[in-house]
DNA sequence: GTCTATAGTCGGATAGAC
DNA sequence: GTCTATCCGACTATAGAC
């Protein structure tokens, strides 16, 4: 009860602003985002947003950044792991293919998490039509995320990590997730989904893991994680 | 010398307008595409768009409408072909994999030109925020598109045609394609490449149909298309 | 059917009180 | 740091000449 009233209220509202950011502008990009949705969203005033970001645009930049962060956190740590485990022994296909397992799934988990908090449009977004926030998108997230892709095609087909033919291949690892992202309507109306049950995601994440791994060349992972 | 002047001149600026449609608001989306940039683009003025499809949304849809019309285009004999295939000897895994092989590159070339025409990006972003113009283009595209994968997928994997698991192996295969169309900044970037050539795409394409045939688990196919 | 001119609305930014 | 009130510019839509 006797908790420092209002402390750092100011990077509160900053904060509570950038998740309204990564929520509005991923659904209606930066044009059809208004400052004043923005400021409703975050519980906030329009001012605020001049205050703390400088303008609307400042506030998409720092959306982008906590995008990059926030995924970089994500596949920082899972890529230390996959290259600890692909240096330690030369691994074999099932091995191989439980680590891809672990790298799609953590993915689907991890970046574009059933609680929609807007990061996979905003992503996408940008890959459409890329502003001064690619850079900052590139280079803390999709460029981690291929050299760590890369290095797992390469690993399961004999290439040398570096080469173009492992980084294209890692880059089409991509091709995995993204019919289940950004192609995520198409596939529900198909199927007649009303709602993504928990059950429903984790056939879709399994199915897409086969085919990940048999478009490297290994076998299906022997079970589940 | 003597030709009709200005013969359907209204229905020009109307296609025009289409065609300046596709490109704008694939490259800004709906609201980042003022009506002004519409017109100019089309070398037409902005009470033309009110004119001819009763303001800016009217617009939206017909361009959605040429979208699905062209792609349905593209989609609906490539389909026939591929059920006449599929249907006339059960094919060994060989020949599937020659037809997954044009399926995918026609895919590419058909749909996602480099000529960029915009109906790649429309088409993404209409998947990451549906409008009504969805339908239509679910309707004229997505679903045929869908049916045609599905069915390959089932075939090659053994599964009938309309079960759930099917559907989805055939969703998946859009993840062939999508790396090197919503994902093509990324990639350009990791690689330096300032400019697609001909052979670039070329070899672009050819893994991007090792990929999925591996994934359907096919042989690569003999040789190109 | 096409154009210019303009009306009416909305959104981003800012001034200034608290 | 937060808020209200307001300005100004840009946008869509429309009226009306040609």
């Amino acid at each position: 009860m006797n908790d420092i009233p209002d402390l750092d209220r100011g990077d509160e509202t900053k904060q509570r602003l950038i998740a309204a950011g990564l929520m509005v502008f991923g659904r209606d990009g930066y044009e059809g985002a208004s400052t004043r949705r923005l400021a409703a969203e975050a519980g906030a005033n329009v001012a605020a947003i001049a205050y703390h970001f400088g303008g609307k645009w400042g506030l998409y930049i720092a959306v982008a950044r906590q995008v990059a962060q926030r995924n970089g956190a994500v596949v920082g740590p899972l890529s230390e792991r996959v290259a600890a485990e692909l240096a330690a022994a030369a691994p074999g296909p099932d091995a191989l293919a439980r680590i891809v397992a672990r790298v799609i799934g953590g993915l689907m988990d991890g970046l574009f998490t059933l609680r929609e908090d807007g990061r996979a449009a905003f992503l996408i977004r940008e890959m459409l039509a890329p502003s001064e926030a690619f850079d900052v998108l590139y280079e803390g997230f999709f460029l981690p995320l291929n050299r760590m892709l890369s290095a797992l095609a390469a690993t399961a087909l004999g290439l040398s990590p570096d080469e173009p033919a492992a980084v294209m291949r890692g880059h089409l690892l991509l091709g995995t997730v993204m019919p289940l992202i950004a192609g995520r309507v198409v596939i529900e109306r198909r199927l007649g989904w009303s709602e993504i049950t928990p059950e429903r995601r984790r056939q879709a994440i399994a199915m897409a893991v086969a085919a990940a791994c048999s478009s490297l060349a290994l076998p299906p992972p022997d079970i589940l994680d």
